[in-house]
DNA sequence: TACAAATTTAAGAATTTGCTTAAATAGTTA
DNA sequence: TAACTATTTAAGCAAATTCTTAAATTTGTA
C-alpha cells in the first residue's frame, strides 16, 4: 500500500537524506549563511576579514568556518601566516538558489 | 574599502540572511527533510501516516509539523479527527532543488 | 453521555550548538 | 632567538534542539 511505498522510497534515500540535511544544517545558520553569501561575493577571505565585517570574535569565525570546512562546502590556502577561505565549487549548484534568493529578496524590500 | 562594501551588503540583506536561514535550519533536520520530501511526494498526509512511515513516534512529528507550521512552510486542513498536511506552494521553489537532488543522488548510487 | 481515536501540549532529560576566554601553533620579522 | 601576527584548539557555559512520557484537546461513535 501506500505507505509501504513511502517506507521504502524513505529507505532507498536513506544517505541522501543524511548527506543533504547536513548540508542544510550547515547553510541553516545566520552567521554560516552570511559567510557563504561572502565567500561568493568575494571569492576568498580571511578569518580576520571575516571577523572584521561580521563584527564576532576570530575564534567564533575560526569555529563556523571549521564546520564548514569539515562539511566539504568549503576550501582553504595558506600564504604566509594567512588562511584564504573560499566556496568548493562542487556544491555551488546547490548554494547558488540562497545567495539569488538573498539577493531577490533585497530588491523587494527596496521596492516597498 | 572593500571591508566597508561588505559590511553593508551585510547590513542591507539584514532580514533576507534571518528569514532563509531560519527556513534552512527547518529543512536542515533529517526527519524534517524527509517529512517534506513526503509532502511533495504525496500531496498530504497526517501525523500518524508520518509517525508510521518515518517508524517514530507521534508527539515526535507532531512537534516537527509544528515548527514547520510556524516557520510558514507547511499548512493542514482538518477533517473529522484527522489532520492533514501538505507543503505550503509559497516556498515550493525553494524547496524544489533539494527533492531533485535527493532523487538524483539516488540515481547515482543506483549506478554504482 | 461515555468511550475511543487523532492530535497537540507540556514537562523533563540527554545532546548539540555557538559563543567566550585562555592557551597552543605556525609563520614573519626584528 | 625573541617578539609579533594570524589562526586554531580547548575548556566551559548558556541556550537551543529533539526526543520521551504523560496529560489535555478535539472529534466521532456506541
Amino acid at each position: 500500500m501506500q505507505i509501504n511505498q513511502c517506507r521504502s522510497k524513505i529507505a532507498t534515500n536513506a544517505t541522501s537524506f543524511t548527506q543533504l540535511s547536513g548540508i542544510l544544517s550547515l547553510t541553516g545558520n545566520e552567521v554560516r549563511l552570511k559567510i557563504l553569501y561572502l565567500l561568493e561575493q568575494e571569492k576568498e577571505l580571511c578569518p580576520c576579514d571575516l571577523s572584521d565585517i561580521l563584527g564576532m570574535s576570530i575564534p567564533a569565525v575560526s569555529q563556523h568556518l571549521r564546520k564548514m570546512k569539515d562539511g566539504n562546502i568549503i576550501e582553504f590556502r595558506k600564504e604566509g601566516q594567512t588562511i584564504f577561505y573560499s566556496l568548493k565549487l562542487e556544491h555551488l549548484k546547490l548554494l547558488n538558489p540562497f545567495f539569488n534568493i538573498i539577493n531577490q529578496m533585497n530588491l523587494i524590500t527596496e521596492q516597498v
